[in-house]
DNA sequence: TCGGGAAAGTAAGGATTGCTAACTTTGACA
DNA sequence: TGTCAAAGTTAGCAATCCTTACTTTCCCGA
């Protein structure tokens, strides 16, 4: 009767849709994003399997919530990089990069599951404007980097190519792909080294 | 009875391995990953849903026949690139990277499930040696290119920055992202200048 | 030539899932 | 305090995965 947030109080207990996308969230994690059954995530939260229907039109809906959830913190981890280094500098790219990848690495389920979505979901404006939200945060410490503004095609090339870097070097890493490549550098020397070679010379020779 | 190769012959219809993996590959294409059935590919190929179990353990091992045949059709595809121009040639490593990115563009859905399949798929040693293939073909573009020998540590390095690059831009065009960047480049122009800064200066500064 | 065994198909069925329909309980507010 | 919508429940349908027990066909050696 007094714990309301975890387990359960009685009959409403006030907090499923959140407790259903925590749910939902750590069998994606632990069982990849097709290995998660609304089933489960019921029982989990301590409900019949009919009551996430309460809260979500269908299976679809409630991933788009555990990725819209899992969009907002990697906004959050990214923005927190470049505040940690001084505003204009290189390092402070480099930083936005090295939280993606951390994001990558500490969450892979979700990662593949938030880019790996748009599959059926084209429909879903929400989630397109949080993911510009998330390459704003590389476009803005591109443009600082390089004393332009970010709607600057110069600096939305740039960004691209940082982003596409970054996105794919997270992958590999989780796909465990990147130990292929036996000469494994760490992150941080990896990703100033590419920052510096995308931010030091012109796009188009 | 004359028609051995696409419908069907009677009872042992001969094919049906090859058939199987067809189907469910068409079909992964079209409705995602996860959009597939076994009942649905054994429906098309025109044997009863019990059938297909006959050759494979299970669903994820029809899946793993799938991405098996699609690494062929990518070190295949990459390997012409190569072979398109000069031994040796930045634009021979740049044709490479044109290929990777010319399969995940013609086939997104089987592209994600290559990439995607890692989850609960560690144990697939045939998979893995594929997938080191692959890498192969860049991993011999570069050295090739650099003048020095695949195993050498700097190959590796800048290979598998040539390879996340490519990784990663593939992954944003089908997934439609590479569109937030309103500055689009086409490929061939983009994989050139990646090619160039990232094998015309030193690794390590 | 033919007879037996394995390969490759079928049908039937149990367990689990997605989702709906019809019901009940609860809390909030006029 | 009475009413109503929100948020639960149970029951159940159709589909899916996969197993078991069966049947049909092909091939190969005596």
């Amino acid at each position: 009767m007094t714990d309301k947030p975890a387990v359960r109080t009685a009959y409403h207990h006030g907090d499923l849709r959140a407790q259903l996308i925590e749910a939902v969230r750590d069998l994606v994690e632990r069982h990849g994003p097709d290995g998660f059954s609304v089933a489960e995530a019921a029982r989990r939260a301590g409900v019949s399997s009919a009551a996430p229907y309460k809260h979500f039109k269908d299976r679809p809906e409630i991933l788009r919530g555990v990725v819209s959830e899992a969009m907002d913190r990697l906004r959050a981890g990214m923005e927190a990089g470049a505040a940690a280094y001084p505003h204009g500098s290189i390092e402070a790219v480099a930083a936005v990069g090295r939280a993606y990848v951390s994001f990558a690495r500490a969450e892979p389920g979700v990662f593949r599951l938030v880019f790996g979505l748009t599959e059926g979901h084209a429909d879903a404006p929400d989630l397109q404007a949080k993911g510009q939200g998330c390459f704003g945060v590389v476009l803005h410490a591109t443009a600082a980097c390089l004393h332009l503004q970010p709607d600057d095609r110069e600096v939305q090339s740039r960004a691209y190519m940082l982003w596409s870097f970054v996105h794919g070097h997270s992958f590999l890493t989780i796909d465990q792909k990147s130990t292929v490549a036996s000469a494994r550098i760490d992150d941080w020397t990896y990703l100033m080294t590419v920052s510096r070679a995308i931010l030091g010379q012109p796009v188009q020779p």
